[in-house]
DNA sequence: CTGAAAGCGCTTACAG
DNA sequence: CTGAAAGCGCTTACAG
């Protein structure tokens, strides 16, 4: 309220500065440029490294960082940003912030990118379109610097005229059908074909999959590995899409629906971490044994499935790597050759690890 | 790099809009009144909503209205927040976010908070104050609204000073020592008090309690509600308290001696989630049956515990009120009485739900 | 090195 | 309703 009123008496700035101090308020440039007696330019250009440029004194450089750090003087932000149009702010869009793979992609990246100086906001899409060109909006006129996102599907347009704007960016986890940007995503073909090889090597014929919502195009690429590996051995595909958004319950029911409907189905493969997690609950429900009575192996890796019993045998992503190019990346783009040029494109697919655990092994009888 | 040009040929103002334009550059407020030759005045009233209170047409105000939303024009938040002294958006600190109880309430308090027009930058103190101190001066310089706090012992006097500067603010998960402030935290006496209890009237005498770093407050009520049930019954504790920072390796070697070293030891608590899976993974490689040779209880619920067999008993902490209290809390405080006024302070304690699973179920043999 | 000034893009009294 | 203007707190040529 302090700020509205002196807002509302343009004629006192003085006076207004004078009680913001008395009250411990922010110190300003000016502030810090009248106790040293240099000029606002001076202390800008010190603060902003460009001293020895401009020809600023070792000395007096000195002298105002010292004072600076002394007083702890932190330069407005919002002021900063508006004037050079840059805020240190990257957005980072994820489909669920409590879903473990993204929230340990967003822990590694918020971690990288702190080191470099830079701040996330973060959004979950929860795969929603509309809201997800909301979000992209608010990130617009919030002006971050960049995006990390992993998108639902529909939102091309919107992604295109990010580009456009020369705003960096770079998509991880997924791509977006007909669009050509920096990209950090894994090879899940590779994966998900080495996955359904090893099934079909331990003896399993009928091996199914269970995999969300089509649009995803990671999600595609999972199902053509399991296609492929199927295909090389004549057998057949079985495939169960799980459609979202649905409560819990109905995604337990609709799995076991599933594996009641077909009792051939000797092994399982869960194509992302959480139809896993339900995939256990359910069989689990239907004192269904692993791997005795059904073979299971899933995507992404976590302590659910690396400490269940048995193990659970999975594709693991490399998280640390996704975290680290995704930033490195954007970085990248950002510091880069700027002036509007496109400037490098980069298209990253990295090489997912199967884990081999009990869950996935043939019985020994 | 256009941005910067423009600054730099501060002589043609006019020219530099047009090429933006062409650009299809950010359209500015100044656009928009031109292009319906209206003030700017106009436009920025109608926009924040004082068209009625201005004596403003409707019918004007909806000229405006329609055409912003024609064009997609979004004022730039940076200069609204220079201008206004708000930014709308929320400072979240959680100890790490790759955890899953702060995932998970971040989650919940982003979409809490976006349903009302706010946004959240987060970060992860991991614990580590000075990292903390840096987080807070970096959420100031940025001018955040508001925080809500999930912090590391020694930061107490950069919350003094924060809560001095009037920016409201709401600790979550733990208090600080010695700081009244808004608050919402769990009641994990109480929580931890009853899981012993459940223990104890279990026929299980010899309790043992594995909690973290001392210095965090919640830890230290979780202790005191396991070390009263046990008084009253007149029973000894047996504490193991794991040290921060440790890789995993030394965590669970830490737990093995611990249990090896107290073969008479019948059951466990673990005082919190990431407690719970080292726990349980240490319990695995000893060989150790649950519950007969070991039964356990741990803090916080997840899919591991949820899913596990047995399943496991926890102390599940609603999170979905801690979320919606710690952002309604803020929220109020924020809207509130303003003028510096210390407005009315909220110190909530919610209640935990203990679920007993069969992880602490005396054998019935 | 300094000082004065423009400009980033808004909001908001103020006088009409 | 409008128009002109100040001001939020910076950065950065520019002329000295």
């Amino acid at each position: 309220m302090n700020k509205r009123q002196s807002a509302s008496r343009p004629k006192r700035p003085a006076d207004c500065r004078r009680i913001a101090y008395a009250l411990k308020k922010k110190l300003l440039i000016h502030d810090i440029a009248k106790h040293l007696d240099v000029s606002i330019a001076t202390v800008s250009l010190v603060l902003n490294g460009k001293a020895k440029e401009k020809r600023i004194s070792d000395g007096l450089a000195e002298k105002v960082l010292r004072y600076v750090e002394e007083v702890g003087y932190k330069p407005n932000q919002l002021a900063k940003s508006l004037r050079t149009g840059k805020t240190h702010v990257i957005g980072l869009v994820v489909e669920d912030i409590a879903n473990p793979f993204f929230s340990a992609v967003a822990g590694l990246i918020e971690q990288k990118a702190l080191a470099r100086g830079y701040h996330i906001i973060y959004c979950s899409t929860n795969d929603d379109a509309a809201k997800t060109r909301d979000l992209l909006a608010v990130f617009q006129a919030r002006h971050v610097d960049g995006y990390i996102l992993a998108l639902p599907a529909g939102v091309e347009e919107e992604v295109r005229a990010l580009v456009r704007s020369g705003k960096p960016l770079v998509l991880f986890d997924r791509l977006l059908p007909g669009l050509l940007t920096n990209a950090v995503v894994l090879d899940g073909a590779t994966g998900m074909y080495e996955a359904t090889r090893h099934l079909l090597g331990q003896g399993f014929t009928t091996v199914a999959l269970v995999t969300a919502r089509a649009s995803q195009l990671q999600m595609t690429a999972r199902h053509q590995g399991y296609a492929q590996a199927l295909r090389e051995q004549g057998l057949p595909e079985l495939v169960q899409e799980i459609a979202f958004p649905q409560t819990p319950g109905q995604i337990l029911q609709q799995m076991e629906d599933f594996f009641a409907a077909h009792p051939a189905c000797q092994a399982v493969i869960f194509a992302t971490n959480y139809l896993g997690v339900y995939g256990l609950e359910a069989l689990g429900r239907l004192g269904r044994r692993i791997p005795d009575e059904m073979a299971v192996v899933s995507f992404d890796d976590n302590d659910l499935f690396r400490l269940y019993s048995p193990p659970i045998t999975v594709v693991a992503q490399p998280m640390e790597a996704i975290a680290e190019e995704s930033i490195s990346i954007l970085l990248a783009a950002l510091q880069g050759p700027g002036d509007g040029a496109p400037g490098r494109l980069v298209q990253l697919q990295l090489a997912p690890q199967l884990l081999v655990r009990g869950s996935s092994l043939r019985p020994t009888s």
